[in-house]
DNA sequence: ACCCCGATCGTA
DNA sequence: ACGATCGGGGTT
């Protein structure tokens, strides 16, 4: 299993974030598949922490494709993001609902960024993390499964920016194995 | 230095 | 509907 090449994280976020439904999310001895995602697209943007531009918490937005941006939100949860499009431009996709595949107990919720992050044991100590270096904790790798069917949604928690449907859930998934 | 509030979650 | 909990970012 190697994690998937930087070119998957260079192209426009929408379409990452749609590639990224089905996906294995691998940290550690746990594989997870992804189920719902969301975008966050350039300094435009009003719900991204890029809207005000560079700052020392986005600056890792702001780095190549494939880095991982880990943040803490509300004072104790974590959010994982995969950076993509090119250095410079700030966007990412947020890792939201996965379920698990192994190294998880099977009924393990991880329906929420917060309770992904916390089930799996990823923290910001990783932000920044190149992963799509071979050897690299976390990454992302091919499933060889694609859902039948994708919902574009407005996003979760955000005030402004919600005209965006940037929020992709899989649905009629494919049964694993 | 201060203040506000957030890409959330669990409980009420 | 609301509290927990704390770092970032804007303002003074």
């Amino acid at each position: 299993m190697q994690p998937l090449d930087r070119s998957f994280f260079a192209r426009p976020t929408l379409s990452v974030a749609r590639d990224t439904l089905g996906k294995y999310l691998i940290f550690a001895d746990k594989i997870v598949q992804i189920t719902e995602v969301e975008a966050y697209i350039g300094t435009e943007d009003p719900a991204s922490h890029a809207f005000h531009g560079l700052t020392p918490r986005t600056q890792v937005m702001f780095g190549p494709p494939g880095h991982a941006y880990i943040y803490l939100i509300y004072g104790m949860y974590h959010c994982l993001n995969f950076v993509t499009e090119t250095k410079d431009f700030p966007a990412a996709v947020l890792i939201r609902a996965a379920r698990p595949v192994s190294g998880l107990p099977v009924p393990t919720d991880l329906s929420g960024p917060g309770k992904l992050t916390r089930e799996l044991g990823i923290t910001r100590t990783l932000n920044g993390l190149d992963t799509c270096l071979p050897h690299s904790p976390l990454f992302l790798t091919e499933s060889h499964q694609k859902p039948t069917r994708i919902i574009a949604d407005s996003r979760i928690g955000i005030k402004n920016g919600r005209e965006h449907l940037w929020r992709f859930t899989a649905v009629d998934f494919l049964p694993l194995t």
